[in-house]
RNA sequence: GUGAACGUAGCUCAAAGGCAGAGCACUGGACUGUGGCUCCAGUGGUUGGGGGUUCGAGUCCCCUCGUUCACCCCA
């Protein structure tokens, strides 16, 4: 074969529609019952939106980006992830109302050129959301409450919430500064890419997998004891709100944020069968990037979630029986039935009756197994004998009864909830 | 970017250097205008692509593309 999908993208086929689908549905429905509005930005973006958002020296940046030049000379990307662009939309359109938020959630198609693995794909699509105008630790507990809600009414079950405070801008540096002198000191325990981590971001070597790592990384120094007050009042606030709303989650001092633009709250939701990229939905507080971007004060916090993982986590345990996706399946023997046929089919499914016709030219026989494999409740012949007396004959394919009935009434009849 | 395994019919997989096969699916028949069950028969392949070794390669070697898993990183 010549031409395959591109590494690292697939298909998504009318067999697995449904439940991607409902994914879909399931947004609409959740996040608005929150209050949230749906938001659509530009697939493409200025590269510099996303490499100043996310972090210079974070892979995604340096190593992970579709990035390519128009035909003028504009640098742009394809969006790895879609809070910058929410922000650079609120920031432009002044968005901004004094004392309240702007709530927006999105579903869409993400890029960032990795090596393909389970759970992790060159195009990936994910659903998220993002509120924009408050540093409340209230909304961070109802946004976590929102995500958790949501992986429960897509069917997903056996999920954790995993939750850390990475500081502000006034304690997170005296954190990492301890963090590093603390890697210099005990460097010989570490694999090197830790060792490397510590200059370039010592918070990462958390993500770390190497045993011997994480046995060393339990003498490491704990953010918690040095956040400021505010942050660790802030945090506190949180996990209270979320144990009020009966919201179970770990604290997790390991938790650290890829992206360099992530304040105070930080939070992953995992799912055990997802294998090594086990987290179906990250997120977290981001309080500095509008103001950064040239917009007001805006604090705010946002989520998203993988659709592609939340999909493999889904799967399991979900044979749910199909729906017949047809009412009706004409089968035409002959020219002049042919036409009486058509004209049915256009006249049913004018009436919202779900109609196909077969155009197969096979037998009555032949025909009768194409309706049976569509799923059809109904298969309606038309022939010569029908053909005589202006009738149809109409077949219940679950049961085999059938009967015959003037053309006219057809409609009434494959409309009946049952018998025939 | 690194490492490992894998790539054979539409699908799931056999064939341990010697005739490319099975099950399911598909098509036809038994059953002439009646689907599902059963039985019988049939169609279907440049063995991912390219090169090499060999009398002979699906099998061994090299390159390449892709898949999967892990690392890295992340949704």
């Amino acid at each position: 074969m010549e031409f395959k999908a591109p590494r690292g993208t697939k298909d998504i086929l009318p067999a697995e529609i449904e439940v991607w689908d409902r994914l879909v549905d399931t947004a609409k429905s959740v996040f608005g019952r929150y209050g949230y509005k749906r938001i659509e930005t530009p697939v493409f973006e200025s590269t510099g939106l996303f490499t100043r958002a996310i972090g210079e020296t974070t892979d995604i940046v340096k190593k992970e980006m579709y990035t390519f030049k128009d035909k003028k000379g504009r640098e742009l990307t394809l969006r790895p992830e879609e809070t910058a662009p929410v922000v650079r939309a609120f920031i432009e359109h002044k968005m901004h109302v004094e004392g309240s938020l702007f709530k927006v959630f999105y579903w869409g198609p993400m890029f960032r050129y990795e090596r393909p693995q389970a759970g992790r794909q060159r195009q990936f699509w994910q659903i998220g959301i993002e509120a924009i105008g408050s540093p409340d630790a209230a909304l961070d507990a109802e946004v976590i409450q929102m995500a958790s809600v949501y992986l429960h009414e897509i069917g997903l079950t056996g999920v954790k919430i995993h939750l850390n405070s990475v500081g502000d801008k006034c304690c997170r540096p005296k954190y990492t500064d301890a963090l590093k002198v603390f890697l210099k000191q005990e460097s010989e325990g570490f694999c090197e890419d830790c060792r490397i981590r510590a200059d370039t971001n010592p918070m990462r070597v958390f993500d770390c997998k190497n045993r011997a790592c994480g046995a060393k990384l339990r003498e490491a120094p704990v953010i918690m004891r040095y956040l400021c007050d505010e942050c660790k009042r802030h945090y506190a606030d949180v996990t209270g709100y979320l144990d009020d709303l009966g919201i179970d989650h770990v604290h997790d001092d390991h938790l650290v944020r890829g992206l360099d633009y992530y304040t105070r709250t930080t939070f992953e939701i995992k799912h055990a069968d997802l294998g090594a990229q086990d987290a179906v939905c990250a997120g977290g507080r981001y309080d500095d990037l509008v103001k950064q971007y040239g917009g007001p004060e805006s604090p705010a916090i946002g989520f998203a979630i993988g659709m592609e993982r939340a999909m493999l986590a889904v799967r399991t345990g979900n044979d749910r029986e199909e729906e017949k996706s047809l009412d009706g399946y004409i089968i035409a023997l002959g020219d002049d039935a042919k036409r009486k046929g058509m004209l049915l089919a256009s006249n049913l499914r004018a009436k919202g009756i779900k109609t196909a016709y077969d155009f197969s030219g096979k037998s009555l026989k032949g025909q009768m197994k194409n309706a049976d494999k569509a799923g059809s409740r109904f298969a309606v012949i038309i022939g010569e004998n029908e053909l005589k007396d202006g009738s149809v004959t109409i077949r219940d394919m679950e049961t085999g009864e059938q009967r015959s009935v003037p053309v006219k009434e057809a409609d009434t009849w494959l409309t009946k909830d049952s018998g025939i």
